[in-house]
RNA sequence: CGGGGCGUAGCGCAGUUUGGCUAGCGCGCCUGCCUUGGGAGCAGGAGGUCGGAGGUUCAAAUCCUCUCGCCCCGACCA
């Protein structure tokens, strides 16, 4: 009995580019009836998509398992109190979706569990005997996206994997922490994806440390920096940057002077103006920390780190100032704000350190201030790294520069301690007699990102190149013709042989023309393709043809089987 | 949240400026013939509340008001 046939699949391919969509992956799931768009940033899964993600699921599973993993399910439907417990009902803000059921309770839409697990893991374990725990499931998590887009990468509704570890202390949770980063290298390497693990920042999950594995390309939204040198490798909103040693020039400092800029109120009109290097320029930001105005200032070169900024101040809320409280601070619109006599902590990133005979805003409307110099003019609060790394930035670790480039996140580790155990008094009773709260990490992959993620790394101008791991099948059977009774008795032959000989086989017995069928497998990606036509099927041979490649073999019938098993042993090399 | 764009058949689009008759085209879909090694050909056919509501008008896809949805860019680096 045939029972994977083409003909009866439910895979609608478009032969257009739907006009939806601009990442490559995004087209090619569309195109290829992997998926369908339901709302804005919402998808269905058709069943090729699902057979993809089966397979990352079977493989995060296997490898998950082998870490000491356990997997259980936990629910979408969260009350708020666990979140008011954690204080995360206030924070996750406008990106959480809320509902309220019949009688008026809250609840929202997890997306991400820490709360649930926690409050689980709580009321049931009691010692220290029960530790270690890694618990894991797979699970829809919901975003509120402020701007979903890139299909898959950035939707609402979201497939993610997040395993929990639970340990008595410090060591055993970094050696939870360090299982999980390798078993996360092995996860992707066999999905076929090159990933790039970066230091990264911990963000809303919160916890001190935290690796991002990253895939590298264009699409990505998120920037890095690395260092070809030594290794090195961050998420810029982490990437430390080192200080700049104070100028040692002989250039005396000269008197302050105000000149007029009228209408001169970004750095790089301003380098137009005065002809001046933006390294020159002593970029003044206002921001309202928890309330309270503060000054930031980077040479002009440099964008403010808000993640960086956000930590030094150790504020909760953090926001640029609106355009009312720049004028009250500064007295002056936008643009012209400056250090000078500004009655408001400053907080420096040390590349205004160097800086000498500089140029800032005035605090006056159409004036800036050349000459300006630190700790004569003006003395910051605090010196410190505020600065978003970029390209060329020294590399903290080994001085060399720094490069960058962009990259999209399947994958992140994070070190949790106790920020979730402590205030949800999550408690065992250790070995010493001693109630000690959990020490945590979590880790999270993206399955459905990380489908479109391998999309990105294995496609062509035909369509998708599937990695043999992740295949919704490894091979196609296409009979030029269907109706040709000999070509009929061959495909159907060759179809139960592989199927017998467990590879998953897919029989396309449409009644197409041949370059429909041939259009299709190069789109959906088979790996492999079996076509028996009239060519070659009098001697008794078919042709196997290897998508990625393009390479094409004759075989006799009567190896097909082990030819098969062998290119595709070649190809999950 | 701000700006821009788009909503007409399953998909891709024209028609809207300047209102007018049975609302078109390509692809896909159905039937038949024919064809079968890279998205064939011929003939016939099905499929549309023109996103929705209200208004103007003898007459609205087209003009006006409101509304919903989708896409893109931006979200203030002074």
């Amino acid at each position: 009995m045939i029972t994977m046939r083409a003909s009866s699949l439910y895979a609608p391919t478009l032969r257009e580019i739907p006009a939806e969509a601009e990442l490559i992956s995004h087209q090619y799931m569309l195109r290829a009836g992997l998926m369908r768009k339901s709302a804005a940033g919402v998808y269905s899964y058709l069943p090729l998509g699902v057979r993809v993600l089966h397979k990352i699921m079977a493989i995060i599973r296997e490898e998950l398992d082998r870490a000491g993993g356990q997997e259980i399910l936990l629910p979408i439907v969260q009350p708020a109190e666990l979140w008011h417990e954690s204080g995360r009902w206030n924070d996750y803000g406008p990106e959480m979706f809320r509902l309220v059921d019949r009688h008026q309770r809250q609840f929202c839409l997890g997306p991400t569990h820490e709360e649930i697990i926690t409050a689980l893991v709580r009321d049931e374990v009691r010692s220290y005997k029960q530790l270690p725990l890694r618990l894991y499931q797979i699970q829809n998590k919901y975003r509120d996206e402020i701007r979903p887009r890139f299909g898959v990468i950035r939707s609402r509704e979201f497939i993610m994997k997040d395993l929990y570890s639970f340990d008595r202390d410090e060591a055993g949770a970094q050696e939870s922490y360090r299982a999980m980063y390798d078993a996360y290298t092995r996860i992707f390497a066999r999905c076929g994806l090159k990933t790039h693990p970066v230091e990264a920042d911990t963000g809303a999950i919160g916890g001190d440390q935290s690796h991002e594995f990253m895939v590298l390309g264009d699409a990505g939204e998120a920037l890095i920096v690395f260092c070809p040198s030594c290794g090195y490798a961050a998420n810029v909103e982490r990437a430390e940057c080192a200080p700049y040693e104070p100028a040692v020039s002989s250039t005396p400092l000269c008197a302050m002077e105000e000149i007029p800029t009228p209408g001169t109120t970004t750095v790089e009109e301003l380098t137009r103006l005065l002809q001046v290097e933006p390294s020159q320029i002593i970029k003044t930001m206002i921001y309202i920390a928890d309330g309270q105005p503060v000054a930031v200032l980077t040479s002009g070169a440099h964008d403010v780190n808000e993640v960086k900024l956000k930590r030094a101040l150790m504020c909760d809320q953090l926001e640029l100032a609106n355009h009312e409280i720049i004028a009250e601070v500064t007295n002056a619109p936008v643009g012209f704000a400056g250090p000078v006599g500004l009655d408001v902590p400053i907080f420096a990133d040390y590349s205004v350190v160097p800086i000498v005979n500089g140029i800032s805003g005035a605090n006056k409307k159409d004036y800036h201030l050349r000459n300006v110099n630190i700790n004569r003019d003006y003395i910051p609060t605090k010196i410190l790294d505020l600065r978003e790394a970029r390209a060329g930035e020294k590399c903290v670790r080994c001085g060399k520069a720094l490069d960058e480039a962009r990259g999209t996140e399947v994958g992140q580790v994070f070190y949790l301690g106790t920020k979730y155990s402590k205030p949800m008094q999550a408690r065992f009773l250790d070995q010493d007699g001693v109630e000690k709260p959990f020490v945590m990490g979590c880790y999270g992959i993206g399955v459905s990102r990380t489908v479109a993620a391998i999309i990105e790394q294995h496609h062509d101008e035909d369509g998708i190149c599937w990695p043999v791991s992740v295949a919704p099948f490894s091979v196609i059977v296409v009979p030029v013709s269907y109706k040709d009774e000999a070509q009929r008795n061959a495909a159907d032959q060759v179809y139960y042989e592989l199927e017998n000989a467990g590879i998953e086989v897919i029989l396309d017995d449409r009644d197409e023309r041949p370059g429909v069928k041939f259009k299709d497998a190069d789109l959906i990606g088979y790996p492999l393709r079996v076509t028996i036509g009239p060519k070659h099927l009098a001697d008794g041979n078919v042709e196997i043809k290897t998508r990625r490649t393009k390479e094409v073999s004759v075989v006799p019938m009567a190896d097909v089987v082990d030819q098969v098993k062998a290119l595709l042993n070649r190809l999950g090399e």
